[in-house]
DNA sequence: GATTGATCATGT
DNA sequence: ACATGATCAATC
């Protein structure tokens, strides 16, 4: 029985609210879905698990989770000490549209306009079945995470403008990188470099290196 | 131990 | 094909 899409955003927080605490296995034992043993083959497995309990509605869509309300639904995998152990994707570069694009236009930021984050234990060696949710925040870019990815999208668009983007690596980028996102190396995907050339490149998309994230959940938790 | 580049599954 | 959901694992 499929969970009905939340009216507004704080019954959406309400609901995420109930699962903090919750195990992996509690949570998939409610929508009756059997947890597999790792994540090894089953990546996005535990967003997918949050997203049904939420009553998500976009599925693979390119709209935010929830349509109607605009929020963006992220699963963050925490460690012991509530630090990230994950960078977080945030969406896949069209190649010619960093070239023309400015800043307020950008699907970075769109994408992390609202986003409810929901906190996860994340640790290898703890069994996926037992690692339990944590308190979920709703959150938006105040205006120093605004101009600090701001600064750095300019700086990639910049890079991908002048270089191409087969010269751009996972080092740049204080907080916002650019890495590769596909099923394997091999794979190539059209599009037109800065000067309108025709090229086949490797997909990649925009991350959150964990330091950003870790200093949302600091200053929204005290930590 | 942190980070970058590689990779896995599923839906439209 | 390409979007969604991310974590794995080799390397620094």
């Amino acid at each position: 029985m499929p969970v009905s899409s939340p009216a507004n955003e704080e019954e959406l927080l309400a609901r995420a609210a109930v699962l903090a605490g919750e195990s992996i296995a509690e949570v998939a034992q409610g929508l009756g879905l059997p947890v597999p043993a790792d994540l090894s083959k089953h990546k996005g497995w535990v967003g997918m698990l949050i997203e049904r309990a939420l009553g998500a509605s976009a599925g693979s869509r390119p709209e935010p989770d929830f349509e109607h309300l605009g929020v963006e639904l992220k699963t963050l995998p925490v460690d012991r000490a509530g630090k990230p152990c994950e960078s977080t994707f945030v969406c896949t570069i069209s190649l010619g549209e960093l070239c023309e694009m400015e800043w307020e236009d950008s699907r970075v930021r769109r994408k992390l306009s609202r986003v409810l984050w929901v906190p996860v234990q994340g640790e290898r060696e703890r069994e996926l079945r037992l690692r339990r949710f944590g308190t979920p925040l709703i959150w938006s870019p105040d205006a120093d995470e605004l101009s600090a990815l701001r600064f750095d999208w300019e700086e990639l668009a910049g890079l991908v403008t002048r270089f191409g983007v087969d010269a751009i690596t996972g080092h740049a980028g204080r907080f916002l990188q650019i890495r590769p996102k596909a099923r394997d190396a091999s794979v190539r995907r059209h599009g037109f470099a800065a000067d309108g050339a025709s090229i086949d490149a490797l997909p990649r998309g925009f991350y959150l290196r964990p330091s950003f994230t870790f200093e949302i959940l600091r200053r929204h938790f005290a930590l």
